[in-house]
DNA sequence: CTAGGGTTAG
């Protein structure tokens, strides 16, 4: 068996010259007297040597060792280089190195392995180059070190020189050298070229099943791995803790708790639990596999721990969701006095990011500073994320500017930053930034950036980024093409999204969510309907966002007998928890379908506490039908809950002056001030050609201001011919004409004149609006649409009015 | 001097 294991070519070592100097009087005396052969005993200077551990220390001890007189010459040199390589100085271990005359093989031997440990890729090849110019035969481990540098730089080029100069050598067939091969190739990322090579070896012992196991598990081929573990069993290795290590996250790739716990099987009755790589596998494994309590049991169960141990346990927590127990166990880790590193920073980040947590992120910020991490350009990232989840995209965007260099994933993380805090155009400038410097984006950056062009909701760009994504191949991509299809419905064009829906060969639940919400959000309540029986029938599950994306589909089309039946079947037929969302879009179904009482019954049973949304919904469903009382008694329990956003109170101001009951409006004005809410300024925006166009309510910077109040008067003359009544029922304190001028220069009627003015008889206008549109430019559009013959089609925060010939898609229902 | 494999991460 061991015969295999050797080398096919002889060893090259020239022996060493036997020793001049003789061991000391007292050890030569005891080893004669124990019958130990005296060469055993090294000599005090190599034992002093030997106790080195640091550079410190060892610059101590040489002036002993050369006052004291030298044993074997060529083995204290060896070892002297040996030690400053093995400190990190390459300079003073090449100091001893060159001037020595008579230098045999293993000093070089040594020196090779000093330079491929310490210094770049190139210093140990051209020092390789050196010893074949001084006629030193490379032995096996000369390649092995060289083939481990490669591997770990992902040099390929070099990699497989190295592969070449070995085959030359006659190694081609030594365990050792291939597989340092098998492992360079599979570092490369050419996990095929590793199998290729491990499949040519004529012996296979347990390291290299393992190499090629860890491989496949490294490359993302988890189930491949795994198969291979079967494999190397059949073939007579059994598993030893360095494959467990390899496997566990192959199973947890997979998210496959079957044959994690297969796994973990074996390691108990292998004897391996008590081995600390072994089980923070297990907890890492657990965590993935969403048994993070599983986890966490096996984490108190262990006798020590690494770092690594800490940073699987916290970022489990803070991968599935839980950002507080990751916060506490993170604190707990530092009160233990352990030094977190970039993977725990990065974990405590994300659980400031998803709670929101700035003061925490502003804390870690500073430890990162303590650290020494802000060189870490993966924490960088993690801070750059965590500040835009938190809001603070203007800390991320200067800590972006300032990084001395930047990944995709710097990018990415700003990019989704800007998308997500609403800095749209910020989001889109980056992206083309990106691309400017010649970084490829990934499926990451598309992610990103589609959703901000579906907020955007500009038709023409949207099919800008469609073309791009089909350029780019990532059409594959299903998280992609999801991004696409939501993209489209929210730029108007449901009927697009569902044909690149149809095309897409594979589906995720977020595809079938986005088209579901599609046609909710323009009304199409029939097709939902349909589409999510559909869903059904096939093999993807329906989560919580599917049910609430149904149920809001069925609340936007007034089906509320569908609707409760959705919400029932989503606990009982697949065990869905609902959640505060579920309950405010129930209490849109039935408040938006007039069944206030309902509505308001529905609140009052809820198991847990109503929240925001809830009381939002049923304000919202009370300004519809006009209900005052139940509007007064929904808003009195919502501000409670302090709402930041001001639009809660505009909406109970409207339900008063709708009633005419101008001080209550009064009063709900002065409150807001007190509180300090604003009314978000509604603004709409219209694209034309190569830009956006922006207004607000009475604005009048636009270049074509004049034309556009000219346009509009006339228009709003021939509506009124047509019908048209102003509804100036929610503006009391002004003259009759100048509430009519108000209504007149709402930001939609702006925005709705401008394009008229722009584009030709028979196109669609698209417009998008930040807030829900109000009930005179709702009405005024429809006469628009009839007297013009236009269709126009306006996005508002909730869902799609589509206008043709006098009458909207929403059945003034919204 | 005296070889090759392994854990956490957007």
């Amino acid at each position: 068996m061991s015969s295999q294991l050797l080398p096919s070519a002889p060893l090259s070592i020239t022996p060493p010259p036997p020793s001049k100097a003789r061991p000391p009087v007292l050890l030569h005396t005891l080893s004669q007297r124990t019958h130990i052969p005296p060469h055993v005993y090294k000599h005090p200077s190599a034992i002093l040597l030997e106790l080195c551990t640091s550079m410190k220390e060892l610059h101590q001890i040489l002036p002993l060792i050369v006052k004291n007189g030298l044993y074997d010459e060529h083995l204290f040199q060896t070892k002297l280089v040996s030690l400053f390589c093995k400190f990190g100085s390459m300079p003073e271990a090449a100091r001893v190195f060159d001037p020595i005359d008579d230098k045999i093989d293993p000093l070089y031997h040594t020196m090779l392995k000093g330079y491929a440990h310490n210094s770049c890729l190139d210093d140990a090849l051209s020092f390789f180059n050196r010893m074949k110019y001084d006629s030193v035969r490379p032995v096996v481990y000369n390649f092995t070190y060289l083939l481990k540098v490669c591997g770990d730089s992902a040099d390929l080029v070099r990699g497989r020189e190295i592969h070449g100069q070995l085959i030359v050598h006659g190694y081609a067939s030594n365990v050792f050298a291939m597989t340092g091969v098998v492992n360079m190739y599979a570092k490369c990322r050419l996990i095929d070229e590793a199998y290729k090579m491990f499949d040519r070896m004529p012996e296979r012992d347990l390291v290299c099943w393992n190499t090629i196991v860890a491989g496949y598990a490294q490359n993302g081929l988890a189930k491949r791995a795994l198969e291979l573990v079967s494999r190397m069993q059949e073939d007579g290795q059994r598993p030893d803790p360095v494959t467990i290590v390899s496997m566990l996250p192959a199973s947890a790739n997979l998210g496959s708790l079957r044959s994690g716990k297969q796994i973990h099987g074996y390691v108990v009755r292998a004897g391996f639990v008590l081995l600390v790589n072994v089980s923070t596998a297990l907890v890492d494994m657990y965590c993935k596999c969403g048994l993070v309590g599983t986890a966490r049991l096996i984490f108190d169960g262990m006798r020590s721990r690494t770092v690594v141990s800490w940073n699987s346990m916290i970022d489990g927590y803070a991968q599935s969701g839980d950002s507080k127990e990751a916060w506490i166990l993170f604190k707990k880790m530092l009160d233990e006095g352990l030094k977190p590193t970039g993977v725990t920073i990065m974990a405590a980040l994300h659980a400031c990011a998803d709670s929101g947590d700035l003061a925490g992120g502003e804390f870690v910020h500073q430890l990162v500073n303590q650290l020494g991490l802000v060189s870490d350009v993966s924490v960088m990232n993690s801070l750059i994320s965590m500040y835009s989840k938190c809001k603070r995209v203007d800390i991320a965007a200067k800590l972006f500017e300032d990084l001395p260099f930047r990944t995709l994933v710097s990018w990415n993380a700003m990019i989704l930053g800007y998308a997500q805090n609403g800095h749209i155009t910020e989001a889109l400038n980056h992206f083309c930034r990106m691309k400017l410097q010649n970084i490829k984006p990934d499926s990451f950056t598309m992610v990103s950036v589609i959703p901000a062009l579906a907020e955007l909701s500009v038709l023409r760009q949207a099919k800008w980024i469609h073309g791009l994504v089909i350029r780019t191949c990532f059409d594959k991509n299903v998280f992609v093409m999801t991004a696409i299809v939501d993209m489209y419905a929210k730029c108007g064009s449901v009927h697009i999204a569902r044909r690149v829906f149809d095309l897409m060969p594979e589906r995720h639940v977020t595809t079938w969510n986005a088209m579901i919400d599609g046609y909710g959000t323009h009304g199409h309540g029939k097709a939902a309907v349909e589409l999510f029986r559909e869903m059904r029938r096939g093999d993807v599950e329906p989560n919580e966002i599917t049910f609430l994306c149904i149920i809001s589909a069925c609340s936007h089309s007034g089906f509320v007998e569908e609707g409760r039946r959705f919400f029932i079947i989503m606990k009982e037929d697949y065990g869905l928890e609902p959640s505060m969302d579920h309950y405010g879009a129930m209490v849109d179904l039935l408040g938006r379908a007039g069944k206030l009482n309902e509505a308001w019954d529905f609140i009052q049973s809820m198991p847990i506490e109503p929240g925001i949304n809830v009381y939002g919904a049923m304000l919202g469903a009370c300004k519809i039908h006009k209900n005052v009382d139940l509007g007064e008694e929904a808003a009195d329990r919502l501000f409670q809950l302090d709402p930041e956003e001001g639009g809660y109170h505009v909406l109970l101001a409207n339900i008063y002056a709708t009633a005419s009951m101008w001080d209550k409006v009064a009063k709900v004005r002065t409150m807001m001030e007190k509180k300090g809410l604003q009314k978000t300024p509604g603004c709409s925006l219209v694209d034309l050609r190569n830009e956006v166009h922006t207004f607000y309510s009475g604005s009048t910077w636009h270049p074509q201001s004049k034309k556009i109040y000219a346009f509009l008067e006339t228009l709003i003359d021939k509506i009124k011919a047509a019908g048209y009544v102003p509804d100036t029922n929610s503006i009391h304190d002004v003259e009759d004409d100048v509430q009519e001028q108000l209504l007149s220069s709402h930001s939609e009627k702006l925005a709705i004149a401008f394009g008229l003015l722009n584009t030709s008889p028979g196109t669609a206008i698209h417009i998008r609006k930040n807030l829900r549109v109000c009930g005179d430019c709702h009405n005024a559009t429809k006469y628009i649409s009839l007297v013009t013959r236009r269709e126009i089609i306006v996005r508002d925060m909730h869902r799609f009015h589509h206008f043709k010939d006098g009458s909207c898609s929403c059945g003034d229902y919204w």
